[in-house]
DNA sequence: CGCCGTATTGATTAATGTCAACTCAGGTGG
DNA sequence: CCACCTGAGTTGACATTAATCAATACGGCG
């Protein structure tokens, strides 16, 4: 896995505004920061962005690292219901509601600018333009979790395996890096939660990955060797 | 199950200004119907309200009946994501994109409302208040998907079912029926599939409750008996 | 009356979970 | 520096759950 280029930690200003060059929402949210100061938020790995049951107050934009939503049952099941990483906003199921309902904590040593959602509602900043890009996000959002109750529900194991592989993959692409050899950030046991799956479950699917040749698996690192016989492990997801 | 109270079904503009008034986005609605006219769409058993694929242009306010909303994956398999009733908006999803990734269909004879949402921009109607309507519903849309992805991942078939009975009793008490006897509108595939399961499957767990006098089931009439015991059936959604 | 879609029930099989032993790497403190 | 400890991961044997296959029943409707 590449490194991004070294970037002037010294200066929150710096990385705020590389980080919200680097997306279209980023992009419009960087015309608040004249009118307003947005903050940079630095995790330490395992650190909580923010706790379920927290009131809420902002959103935050991931600008490097990485992080997991927790969502906690009744009965106090979890399971972690989604992954992040640089770009991705963070937050979006507390829009209807007063508080947070999942839990966010990073997974390495992670970057996020706070956006202040409802403090900027109360300065009367007109937040239309901003709007419009959250619908376009939570659209987006719905999608990609009505994907996942799709490869929770209706796939086996080893195709949701498969599919979370090339997932990542195509992430990590889409941030310019190798989509087909990175690290992973997080243990088998999320990716266990993440998939529904247990842990011992992901472990045997990554060695048979590595056995056949499709994946090599040496620990977190992941090198898909073959997409093509990988796809068709996922079946839907090509 | 208790009936509504009839309206005049012959005249659309009773029926959508009735509808209208049930939900607080109804209402948000409402007002745009000084401006323009809002189209009454009637729909028969099986009918479809939007294919997948279909090109995104309105959104509809489910006034009366059921509907169900199907994802189908790259190799044809298909799921149910949810089921929607009286008052639900549908097609949310669908405003990320151009074009509507699910289809949706009716269980029974069904009424909704258009909602022409991309023709109110065109107009260059102000939609600011329905934009945060929207984003209300989106996440709470996105906090649904999340919990059902939850009862996909982590719980047993008679757990899941049993989440389902009560999760359908609380929707039909928030519409004024009886939150312990109802009739489903769906069959039991349609359950199956939203809930990651088999047919037979729901069958037997139906079977099952009804044995033990938890639910009384005759066909599609479902009569909570032991909701405590339900509710421990279900474990962690009380 | 007989048919088709829907539902129930039983027998068997396949997939995944559970329990347990063991390895490995990294970190900590004597 | 080494011994120990802890958290993460692997692997195996076995148990359990739900899927599959198959037969049959029900019920509305032409």
């Amino acid at each position: 896995m590449t490194t991004r280029p070294p970037i002037d930690l010294s200066s929150a200003r710096n990385l705020a505004d590389a980080a919200l060059q680097r997306s279209a929402l980023g992009r419009c949210l960087a015309g608040y920061s004249a009118q307003t100061t947005l903050h940079v938020v630095r995790l330490q790995k395992g650190e909580h962005i923010v706790h379920a049951g927290d009131p809420f107050e902002s959103l935050f934009l991931l600008s490097s690292g990485s992080a997991k939503a927790v969502r906690i049952g009744i009965d106090g099941r979890e399971q972690v219901t989604r992954f992040y990483f640089a770009e991705d906003l963070l937050g979006l199921d507390a829009l209807d509601a007063e508080v947070h309902p999942t839990s966010i904590r990073a997974l390495e040593y992670s970057v996020a600018i706070e956006v202040p959602l409802r403090r900027l509602e109360r300065m009367g900043i007109d937040v239309r333009t901003l709007n419009e890009a959250l619908i376009r996000k939570l659209a987006h959002e719905l999608q990609h979790e009505q994907m996942t109750m799709l490869l929770l529900g209706s796939t086996t194991a080893e195709e949701r395996l498969a599919t979370f592989l090339l997932d990542l993959g195509r992430r990590y692409a889409a941030r310019g890096y190798s989509g087909t050899e990175y690290v992973l950030k997080m243990t088998r046991e999320d990716i266990a939660s993440y998939l529904g799956l247990k842990l011992e479950t992901i472990s045997r699917g990554l060695s048979r990955f590595n056995r056949e040749g499709t994946v090599q698996v040496e620990g977190r690192h992941i090198s898909i060797r073959d997409r093509e016989r990988l796809g068709r492990a996922a079946a839907w997801a090509a």
